[in-house]
DNA sequence: ACCATGAGTGAATATTTAACCACAACCCGT
DNA sequence: ACGGGTTGTGGTTAAATATTCACTCATGGT
C-alpha cells in the first residue's frame, strides 16, 4: 500500500470516528474492513496529527498551575481558585467555596475526616457547602486541636466540626480540651482523659485531613486572644526557624517540625501524624500565607493544595528558583 | 457546585486524560472521583467545547469529495486518487494504483469476485496489485464479459482474469465464450453451453464486481476490432440516448439500460444483475468518461466508485445542477 | 538455499468506556 | 406539608475499543 493510500484511509477512518461519530465497527462495515484495522487506523492518525486534540482552557481555570503546583511538590492534587483582585476577603471567599466543592465533588464513602479548628478560611469553607446529595455516609468528622484562647472559643472550635459533620450526615469527635494549655503538665493531663483519648484514636484513621495553614506574622494568636502566646514564645519560634504552622504545630521552611517547648502545651494532633493521612488538605490562600505554604508543602505536610492564583504563581516562582540551590538541602 | 469549579474539573480531567493519556479509572483515583463522573466530564468537555478534536487532511487526500460523491449518488464508498496532472495516462496510473490498494485493503474472505474485461484501467489494476498477504483465501474470481472482437483478445480477457485469480488464490471462472456473437442466435447458442453456464451461475452470486465505465466516444470498439461495432450501431445506441456503458451493457443517463438489437449480441452479466452485487466498484476516469460514470452513478450501477480528483469534482459540479431538476425525474 | 526474524493481519479476548439502573434528594405545584 | 417529576449520583453491566495471539509471508543474514 502506498503511503497516500494509507493516508487516505486513516483520514477517511479518522473523520468518520470523530465527525460523524460512527462506531469502529459501523466505519469497518462500511468500509469492509476489520474493526481491530480501524482501531489501528485511528491510533495511527492520532501518532502522525491527522487527528489533534487540544484542550481549551476556559477564561479563569488554571490548569497550568495546578499541574506544576502538582510536579513541583509532589501533591496529588491542587486546586487553584480564580480571584479577580488579590484581596484578603476575595481570597478567603474564592479559596473558602473551591475547597467546599472540592470536597462535596471527591467524597468517597466511610471517609475518616480530620479538621482543625480556628482557621478563618476552613470557616469560610464549612460556610460555602452544600449538604451532602447522596447517601455516601457513614463518615466521621474528627476535631484535631482542642478549642483555642478564651473559654469560648473552645466551643466555637467544636461548632466547625458539628456544623461539618452534620452536613456530611457523620458522626462528630469532638476534642474536648483547650488548644492551647498553661503548662506541659497541665497537657498531660488532659491526655490522660479517656474521654480525649476516644477521638485521639482516630488521628492515626484519617483518610482525609482538612487544615488551614498558618503564618507566623501576622499571628492570629496574639491578637484574638492575649493569653495564648507570649511575645517571648513568638521569637523563640522564630529564632528556630518556624514560618508557620498547621494547627499549632509550627514548621520551619523546609517543613520540619520546630520542636519549642510551645508544643508541649498544644493538645491536637502531630505533624508526623498529619503527614502519614492518605489525603491531607491544606487550605491557604493570601500573600501573608506564602512562606507558610511554601514549608508545609515541602515538608510533605499536604498532599493537597487549595490556593489562589496569586500565591499558587509565587508559588511557582520561587520554585524555580529553589530548584538551583533547593531549600531543602539548604536547611539540611 | 458553581460553574467555575466545574469548568475547572472538566478541564482537569480532560488534561489528564487528553494530554496524559492516563485511563478513567486512573483519573478518578487520582482525583477521589468516580470512573462514570470521570466518562461524564470528559463528555461535557467534549459538547462544551472544552476538548476539541479536529482531523487534518494531508495534501493529496480528498475526504470532503469523496464524502460529497457519497452523499450525493448514495454510495457505499468513494476513492479519489490524487493526480498531480489531469493526463490521461497519470490518471490510469492513479486510478488503477488506487483501485488495487482499495482491493487489497476491503477483500474479506470468501468473496466472489466478478471482472468485467477489456478495460485498460482495470488492467493497470491488477498490473499494480500485490499479491494477497494473508490468508484471507476461498475466493472466487469470476469472468463477467466474455473476450472481445480479434480471436485471441478472447485469451486476453481471459488471462484478466486469470491474473487477478492468481494473485488473490482464487478459483478462476472463465466465460468461454466471444463478448460479442454475430448474432442473437449465436448468442443463444453459446448460452446453452453447459460450461458457461457453469460460470454464469456465478453472476448472481457475486460479492464484488469490479467493472470499468466506457465512454460511448470516443468508443474503443470502433478503432481496436473494426468488426465488432458497427457505425449504424453505434448510431443507434447514440439515438436511444447511451453515454456508456459497463462490460458492454450500454446506458442512459439516468442509468437505464438501453435496449438496442446489440444487447442480443453481448455474453455476460446483465446491468439488472450488477445492480444487485453487495458491492458494485466502478473504477474509472479521464474527462472522457465523465458522462458515462455519471449515468452510472445516477441508475445506482455501482456502489463503489473509485475515480480521479479532476472528474470527482465535475461529477459534484454537475451534482450541483441536478440538484435543482434531478436528473432521473427529467428522464422519467 | 535456508532458517530466523519481523511485519502485518483478523479472530479472539481483555480492557476500557458508556449506558443503565436504582436510589436519594431536591424542586415545584397543589 | 405532601406527592410526582426531575436531576444527579455511583455501582453494575453492556458496549465499544485496544491488545493479544496465532498465523502467514516477506526479508535478510548466514
Amino acid at each position: 500500500m502506498t503511503n497516500i493510500d494509507r493516508l487516505r484511509l486513516m483520514t477517511k477512518v479518522a473523520r468518520l470516528y470523530h465527525e460523524r461519530g460512527l462506531r469502529q465497527s459501523v466505519i469497518a462495515d462500511q468500509l469492509s474492513l476489520s474493526q481491530a484495522m480501524v482501531s489501528r487506523l485511528l491510533a495511527a492518525a492520532q501518532n502522525e496529527g491527522i487527528v489533534r486534540t487540544t484542550v481549551m482552557t476556559p477564561r479563569g481555570v488554571y490548569p497550568e498551575l495546578e499541574d506544576e503546583l502538582e510536579r513541583r511538590y509532589g501533591l496529588k492534587d491542587a486546586v487553584i481558585a480564580d480571584c479577580a483582585v488579590n484581596t484578603r476577603d476575595q481570597i478567603l471567599r474564592e479559596v473558602g467555596s473551591a475547597a467546599a466543592t472540592y470536597l462535596e465533588t471527591t467524597l468517597g464513602s466511610d471517609e475518616v475526616i480530620g479538621i482543625s479548628s480556628w482557621s478563618e478560611t476552613l470557616l469560610r469553607m464549612v460556610g460555602s457547602m452544600q449538604p451532602l446529595r447522596r447517601g455516601r455516609d457513614g463518615h466521621h468528622v474528627v476535631q484535631i486541636l482542642g478549642g483555642i484562647g478564651k473559654p469560648n472559643a473552645e466551643a466555637h472550635a467544636t461548632r466547625l466540626t458539628e456544623q461539618l459533620a452534620s452536613l456530611l450526615r457523620a458522626d462528630p469527635h469532638f476534642l474536648q480540651a483547650p488548644g492551647v494549655t498553661v503548662s506541659p503538665e497541665a497537657t498531660a493531663a488532659h491526655l490522660a482523659d479517656p474521654l480525649l483519648q476516644q477521638t485521639a484514636v482516630y488521628f492515626d484513621k484519617l483518610t482525609v485531613a482538612l487544615v488551614g495553614i498558618g503564618a507566623l506574622h501576622p499571628s492570629r494568636l496574639l491578637g484574638e486572644s492575649g493569653n495564648v502566646f507570649s511575645d517571648n514564645e513568638l521569637r523563640e519560634l522564630e529564632r528556630l526557624g518556624a514560618v508557620g504552622d498547621i494547627s499549632l504545630r509550627f514548621f520551619d521552611r523546609a517543613g520540619h517540625p520546630v520542636m519549642s517547648p510551645f508544643n508541649e502545651r498544644v493538645i491536637g494532633m502531630s505533624l508526623d501524624q498529619l503527614r502519614r493521612v492518605p489525603r491531607s488538605i491544606g487550605i491557604a490562600g493570601t500573600s501573608e500565607k506564602h512562606d507558610a505554604i511554601r514549608g508545609a508543602l515541602e515538608g510533605g505536610l499536604i498532599n493537597v493544595l487549595i490556593t489562589d492564583r496569586f500565591t499558587a504563581e509565587r508559588l511557582i516562582d520561587d520554585g524555580d528558583a529553589a530548584r538551583v540551590v533547593p531549600l531543602r538541602e539548604v536547611s539540611a
